[in-house]
DNA sequence: ACGCGGATACTTGCATACAAGAGCGCCAGT
DNA sequence: ACTGGCGCTCTTGTATGCAAGTATCCGCGT
């Protein structure tokens, strides 16, 4: 069922970045795959994942797509008992909180730095404030957590460790699996934008402590949101 | 020259953890010797990692090496150009800054959590400071940063958020590239000896803003010994 | 003498074959 | 009928072979 190739797994993906071109590791795609998959639940927590079907289906051999799952195991996100199975971490509100505790630290810890900047430019930020509330008001909850991860993640590159944001991802795909299951409450999308407002309000006024309190309770909304969601998806959550 | 064995790749190491037997994964092995010798700088930042050299030394096949040295990219420690060659990154000062930031906001964010807890049990830490001070005493720099490492964690361990220690690990082994440069200096272990002192006796008081100023002075203390250390071994820096 | 081109060795990426263990079902014996 | 044991199947872990690309070095031509 395999596309018809003169080469052993045949032609492989070429992307042009600036002048060079660099081959597409097929490693890395995968796992841009399955992180993404299980991030929006295309991949539910507790499922149970065969390396050989995983290869069949995505038209990759064992290797790449062993590297790619030994990723997720590193950000605690699949789990693989040896001789037994490979399967999608539950949700474990433990998990949750740690997850919380490092994203309210850094976004703290650069938001502070941010605001030390003298020259503070926020128009970036107010274009995606603006996004959100078109987002909202068309009701396009996808664009709006684009948005929202743009928003914060420009936060991060004005403080100046954008690194951190990187270290981050895969800890905080514990969270984003939470809020993709508070996705449709339009409710919730209007409490997020007012906060995400009082932040950037705070940054431009350099403001460090109302930012900071504004930071706070904006990474624990998420946790508060989830106890419901374990009534609703009992099956989703371990413990 | 391999060790002579009946199978394939001969008997696998077994322990014995609790009642059940769990064999420990090549993968896992190579990656702790591996992040090891990266730490210690027995495989200096620069040099250059061949997969069949390595196997061969380490008495294992390329694949669970592969593995290893994917969690080690992750972590940016190795950098690796395809059909070009594998390498342990060169120290570089933007890198160290961005470990800083992650540190400095976990520990600070640890501590203030650790100060609200009413029931602040400082004796590990204590025990911990006084075997620093032994060893400052007999000259014994590994026994040292073994206990500074120790002390550093159970920070974590009290604030309840040690998943943050861990996520840091990789990001943190940035520093410890650049801490074991600066080891062999008495001057230094006795001032950090005097930091930590106060660190805990910020937290025995419950005093977070002494507490996070002691922290933040600490975790920038690395980076001004790094010129210094960039003159003295300049080709183990990058830029 | 100097520059250029091709062969070669060495690198990593990927695919596949094999090994070993864990779980489960079926069958036989009691 | 019930239980114990054997074996089959499916799982992951590991080893190895092949493909493709890059850099280097040597020889040849100018």
């Amino acid at each position: 069922m395999k596309p018809d190739r003169h080469l052993p797994n045949g032609t492989r993906a070429l992307a042009s970045v600036g002048r060079v071109r660099v081959r597409e590791r097929t490693s890395d795609r995968v796992y841009a795959e399955l992180a993404s998959a299980i991030r929006d639940l295309r991949l539910p927590p507790g499922a149970s994942l065969s390396e050989t079907d995983l290869a069949e289906q995505l038209h990759v051999s064992r290797t790449p797509l062993r590297e790619a799952i030994a990723r997720l195991v590193e950000g605690g996100l699949v789990s693989v008992v040896p001789q037994v199975g490979t399967r999608v971490e539950l949700i474990r509100l433990s998990d949750v909180e740690q997850a919380r505790f490092v994203r309210e630290s850094f976004e703290s810890a650069a938001f502070e730095v941010a605001c030390e900047n003298p020259v503070r430019d926020v128009t970036v930020l107010r274009t995606l404030l603006a996004e959100q509330e078109r987002c909202w008001g068309i009701h396009d909850p996808d664009g709006f957590f684009a948005a929202d991860e743009a928003l914060h993640e420009q936060i991060f590159t004005m403080s100046g460790y954008r690194g951190a944001w990187q270290v981050m991802q895969p800890m905080k795909m514990h969270l984003d699996r939470i809020r993709r299951l508070s996705l449709p409450e339009p409710e919730t999308l209007r409490l997020l934008i007012d906060e995400h407002t009082a932040i950037v309000d705070a940054l431009q006024a350099g403001n460090v402590t109302a930012g900071r309190a504004h930071i706070s309770r904006h990474a624990r909304r998420v946790l508060q949101t989830a106890p419901a969601l374990r009534a609703q998806h009992p099956g989703f959550f371990a413990d």
